[in-house]
DNA sequence: AAGAGACCCTGGATGC
DNA sequence: TGCATCCAGGGTCTCT
């Protein structure tokens, strides 16, 4: 569910409430929830440890302990983060708990048990196949021409692999294209130069307007203290099925692409044909 | 190597 | 009301 902004805003969020707050105990609700190392170790590891740094790398949060081991966490479709009073119920969805000193509950919330977390002792071996963040100046044109080249998969499912960039989902890949008015089925090694270009700039415009906004809450996705973001107003082609396209009116089309739903201008995002 | 599809889960919305 | 089907913002695994 959420994407680079979601989760950059989440952290943001959350740090303030968790940092240098030792961890006095682990309630695992849902064994699952836990990659690595194995659950018993996982909360033994954590007790009594507190984070003295936070950090996002794609849509994975990073949590730096004071040994020097990281907790890594990924909220997938429906995971959620909240801190509240240590004695307020859990809800149904509860899967990992953390009790801070301060007296209140760090909970990790996930209905459809996607989301995951991490104990390990270097970050790379979670996030160190992933590609450039895509703000950052790593993320320029002649970079992508140079991943994209001879590739012949649709540019829509490229923008969602994340060792090409880091932190695009669903929601964004659809805007960013429409922005650039690229067909979500173009093979990605045939786009121009100038398409190239488009591209990048409108990937970080799109994500630079939602941090901004605070991301998009469609259902699911809320900040910590339950409230929602707002770039959902500012979408203008993702799951507007039927709806005029906001530049020249044509019905906004929908598509299954890599299995995904995608959106797109049928009119305003042509697709070439292929060029020898 | 790269690409397509199944799969992991739960629950809301929609259709009959 | 009940039941079936489709859909969901992500990532991994398998097969070709």
């Amino acid at each position: 569910m959420p994407e680079l902004p979601e989760v950059q805003t989440i952290l943001d969020a959350l740090t303030p409430h968790i940092l240098h707050q030792p961890i006095r105990a682990v309630a695992l609700v849902w064994r699952g929830v836990v990659d690595r190392p194995e659950p018993t170790l996982f909360s033994a590891w954590l007790t009594g440890r507190q984070v003295v740094h936070t950090a996002r790398r794609g849509k994975y949060m990073l949590f730096r302990l004071d040994n020097d081991r990281w907790l890594i966490l990924h909220l997938r479709m429906t995971g959620k983060m909240r801190v509240v009073d240590a004695h307020e119920p859990w809800r149904p969805h509860d899967r990992l708990i953390f009790h801070l000193a301060h007296g209140r509950d760090w909970r990790f919330e996930d209905q459809r048990k996607f989301g995951r977390a991490y104990l390990v002792e270097d970050p790379a071996e979670i996030v160190g196949a992933l590609g450039p963040e895509p703000l950052s100046a790593a993320f320029h044109p002649d970079y992508l021409a140079q991943v994209l080249a001879r590739r012949t998969a649709a540019i829509k499912s490229l923008l969602l692999d994340q060792r090409i960039v880091a932190g695009i989902g669903n929601i964004y890949a659809d805007e960013a294209l429409f922005r650039a008015r690229i067909h979500p089925l173009q093979p990605g090694g045939t786009l121009t130069p100038t398409e190239i270009t488009a591209l990048t700039q409108a990937i970080k415009t799109i994500l630079t307007q939602a941090l901004a906004e605070m991301g998009t809450t469609l259902r699911d996705y809320r900040r910590p203290d339950g409230s929602v973001g707002a770039f959902q107003n500012r979408l203008q082609v993702f799951r507007r099925t039927g709806q005029p396209c906001p530049s020249c009116g044509t019905p906004i089309q929908r598509i299954v692409v890599g299995g995904r739903s995608t959106h797109f201008c049928p009119q305003e995002q042509r697709l070439k044909p292929i060029e020898h």
